[in-house]
DNA sequence: GACCTGCTGCGGAGTG
């Protein structure tokens, strides 16, 4: 029996009121005048210490829900003159953007319940809102320590690192409420598992049981997140509390266009004149416009295009992501909370919970890549409940075009992708069981019983456990000379805190995001601006003149890990790249794409197809007509593979046969099925195999003398067990060096995690696959580091998924069909374009794409449209 | 060596 109940009970604005004190009361009444959905179901909850979920839309007072009842607790405290100087709500969200608009959001209405208890005769305390982040000066972190705030606001980063900070932990006791914000966005990644680590170790050290509030307005399924929320007792059952689901359906109106008719043979030039010009236009009919890119550089490119091309928003157009430094990300913020912005271009770093007003119009260039996603994004455009909110997608290939197709037909009709959350990732746990022995001794037992208690780690098994702590507490012959230090010991069934640095090195790495070898960026006057990667420092030559937080700087010299640049006008500057894994598109929402293939197949002949597609999926003519000609062009030439059928292309090169495979399962499960497949047929044929993948698919390269026959094709798909394999396949180095950088650099900074080293190295020899290694030459028993690889990759592989797929092919629900084909075929295009090299420029990739396509037009025919 | 498409976040406490 779960003690997890869904609310039912819907209370009366009469009942919450009786509990709330009169200022708080009448301020309530005076602003709002009546309860939203989930404050009538919430509040009351909250109020009687139950622990609570929230799904409900953006702009339903969700927020105000989670904190009402600890606002009105502060408020009494106040009055009867018991406010001590103690943190009594913890917020929780992703993002730092989120988290500063959160403190304005909670500063306004406590300044007013203040005015109003005045206007009443009552004297009230301040209650103070801080922020802790990496946003928050050593200076105001040391005040919060000798005076906390009241209500405190951070990062699951930060609170990790605030949990082992000896003095201000202590502040952290006295937390009675929990709030975490945005749960969908972190339970389903190691972001979030860290974070439910962080929580147990809070509750483990906090004076009393604290209330947790899990907010969201895109989830699926509730339950699980639910669990992941509350965590566990220690016999095992889930923590009790309430489902709060008034997850009813804003208002939101969301368009897909392609910015050209013809998305093949428009050259670069004429596409993005169609681009920016009608991004110009619809800014012009908006007051504010929101324009998500998915990338920095994309970011940064699209602010300084638009203002270049339209010198009419000069000064009313600015870029927001991750890398800018906190004053250019704080007065963005602050300019576009004023209304003083027409645009603002950003990666997603905006994408989550924020609330401005004014505006009106949120632009996706690009597939967001989940519904989630996506209404999340549109939810930024008329917050308030009853006004709409209005989104616009535009698609600049064809295969975007089919997935933002279907991701709009399912975003209009609220079908949210289901979310996975992780389970037992050790790397997470390695930094957390750091952290515990830095704060004090403990037994084994007693640490295991904490860790199961959070939900990614409540099936651990006690061996991997202890294989953790065996790892960190060292002891292995000469490792020591290496500087690899032990971190912990562990002795008689009990362990604690080991090294110097150990503090340190805790501080230093924690957190689940892959790093980047940063360079910040100063202009003369030492103003920061943000931060550039390494890479693209070195590259820079005095008068070079580069595009940053959308506006041209000259570079001008370079200090160590700064360089200092002056504003100048270029005449073409470079922009920017950073590295970060791309946005995967979800394994739902890659169905439903299947799902959308054999529908638009069904109806390709038919003479109202183009008009059957706009009416069912609200797409304009050019898309439509765009969408059957590629599927009619697709069919010509082969087959049109579907939620029925993989099909498998091989095509002959001149060194290599590659093969094909249209398996629409989304990046992560495309990563762990190719890696498998490759495996095996390198040990079957004894050649390297190479592959690139992407959302759609995946391409081997076989050397030609291990030319595949249509039967050992058909075998890949009867492989069992791809886990198993996968791990064969990760600790075979020669495979991995094959893999992308990041992985790499990710892989170097979790072995330092691991290794302890402070130093950073060049990017050369910081590549984690020569680190490793090294280190297993020297020690072949070096122990978890085949476990750290497989952390490192299933971080990008989902291969639960990818599973899935194999058992439908394996059960006859997907037929797999083979063809020898002289080109790839059109929906090949863009995996052929991906290249034997990652040295493919997009110029190249589209010249070689309309190439592809000039042939195959010729071989099925002009007419094929 | 240059090409380019790749998100989110990131010490503390005390001393001089």
């Amino acid at each position: 029996m779960s003690g997890i109940r869904w609310a039912e009970r819907e209370y009366s604005d009469e009942e919450i009121y009786s509990i709330l004190s009169e200022p708080v009361r009448e301020w309530f009444k005076q602003k709002f005048g009546t309860f939203t959905p989930p404050q009538r179901y919430a509040v009351l909850e909250i109020h009687r210490g139950e622990n609570v979920l929230i799904s409900s839309p953006t702009g339903s007072g969700k927020t105000l829900s989670a904190f009402l009842s600890a606002i009105n607790e502060l408020i009494l405290l106040g009055e009867e003159g018991k406010l001590e100087d103690k943190i009594y709500v913890l917020y929780v969200s992703p993002l730092r953007a989120l988290n500063n608009d959160i403190k304005r959001n909670l500063e306004g209405p406590l300044a007013e319940i203040k005015k109003v208890a005045k206007e009443l005769g009552y004297e009230l305390p301040d209650i103070r809102v801080g922020i802790r982040t990496s946003d928050t000066s050593s200076y105001e972190k040391s005040k919060m320590v000798k005076k906390p705030p009241h209500i405190l606001i951070t990062t699951p980063e930060s609170l990790a690192i605030a949990l082992n900070a000896p003095k201000f932990s202590e502040r952290l006791k006295t937390v009675k409420y929990v709030i975490i914000d945005e749960v969908h966005a972190l339970a389903e990644n190691k972001r979030g598992s860290h974070l439910a680590l962080s929580v147990e170790r809070l509750q483990e050290m906090a004076d009393n049981e604290f209330v947790r509030i899990g907010l969201s307005a895109t989830i699926h399924p509730l339950e699980e997140v639910t669990k992941f929320v509350f965590g566990f007792n220690d016999d095992g059952t889930p923590r009790p509390g309430l489902i709060v689901d008034v997850s009813f359906a804003k208002q939101t109106e969301i368009k897909v266009e392609s910015v050209v008719e013809d998305l093949i043979y428009t050259d670069a030039g004429t596409l993005s004149d169609a681009l920016y010009n009608r991004l110009a236009e619809l800014i012009r009919e908006h007051r504010t416009t929101l324009i998500f890119t998915n990338t920095r550089s994309g970011a940064e490119r699209v602010a300084f295009n638009l203002k270049k091309r339209f010198p009419e928003f000069e000064g009313l157009i600015e870029a927001h992501h991750s890398s800018l430094s906190r004053e250019v990300r704080l007065d963005v913020e602050e300019k576009l909370k004023r209304g003083e912005l027409k645009a603002v271009v950003t990666s997603t770093s905006l994408e989550l919970g924020i609330d401005i007003g004014t505006i009106d119009l949120v632009v996706l260039i690009g597939s967001p890549k989940s519904v989630n996603r996506a209404l999340q994004r549109i939810g930024r455009a008329g917050h308030r409940l009853h006004d709409v909110s209005k989104g616009v997608i535009l698609a600049l290939d064809r295969d975007d075009l089919v997935e933002v197709t279907v991701l709009a037909h399912n975003a209009r009709n609220r079908r949210l992708d289901r979310i996975r959350i992780p389970k037992n990732p050790l790397d997470v746990l390695v930094q957390h069981i750091v952290g515990m022995a830095l704060y004090k001794v403990w037994e084994v037992e007693e640490a295991y019983r904490l860790v199961r208690r959070a939900y990614p780690f409540h099936e651990l098994p006690f061996e991997d456990f202890m294989s953790v702590l065996k790892y960190l507490s060292g002891g292995y012959e000469g490792l020591e000379d290496r500087k690899v230090y032990a971190k912990i010991w562990l002795e008689d069934g009990k362990f604690g805190r080991r090294g110097k640095m150990t503090r340190a090195i805790y501080y230093m790495n924690v957190g689940t995001i892959p790093d980047e070898a940063k360079i910040r960026v100063y202009t003369m006057d030492k103003q920061m601006i943000g931060t550039v990667e390494e890479e693209f420092a070195e590259r820079l030559m005095p008068g070079d003149i580069f595009v940053l937080a959308g506006r041209t700087y000259e570079f001008v010299k370079s200090r160590g890990n700064k360089i200092y640049v002056v504003p100048r006008e270029g005449a073409k500057p470079t922009i920017p790249a950073w590295f970060s894994e791309m946005l995967p598109l979800s394994f739902d929402l890659a169905l439903d794409v299947q799902r959308f293939r054999r529908e638009v197949k069904g109806i390709l002949n038919r003479r109202d197809a183009i008009r059957r597609l706009m009416r069912k999926y609200g797409i304009d003519e050019r898309a439509a007509k765009a969408i059957i000609a590629y599927f009619r062009e697709q069919e010509r030439y082969s087959t049109v593979p579907d939620d029925e059928t993989v099909l498998v292309e091989e095509v002959e090169k001149e060194n290599t046969y590659e093969y094909f495979f249209h398996t629409l399962i989304g990046r992560r499960a495309n990563d762990a099925l190719s890696r498998a497949f490759a495996y095996a047929v390198s040990r079957w044929k004894g050649v390297n195999v190479g592959i690139a993948l992407n959302d759609n698919g995946f391409l081997l390269r076989v050397p030609k003398e291990a030319r595949l026959s249509e039967a050992e094709v058909k075998e890949l798909f009867q492989l069992e067990d791809l886990r198993e394999i996968l791990k064969r396949a990760l600790d075979n180095t020669e495979l991995l060096k094959r893999r992308f950088r990041h992985v790499a650099n990710r892989g170097f900074l979790i072995l330092r995690r691991y290794v302890g080293r402070k130093k950073r190295l060049g990017r050369q020899q910081v590549i984690a696959v020569s680190l490793l290694k090294v280190l297993k030459e020297h020690y072949p028993d070096f122990p978890l580091l085949k476990e750290v690889y497989r952390e490192i990759m299933e971080d990008k592989m989902d291969v639960e998924n990818a599973e899935l797929f194999l058992s439908w092919v394996r059960g006859g629900k997907i037929k797999v069909v083979f063809e020898r084909n002289e080109l790839p075929s059109p929906f090949a295009f863009n995996l052929e374009a991906i290249g034997s090299s990652d040295v493919v420029l997009m110029e190249d990739r589209r010249e070689m794409i309309k190439a592809l396509h000039r042939k195959i037009m010729a071989l099925i025919g002009k007419n094929a449209t």
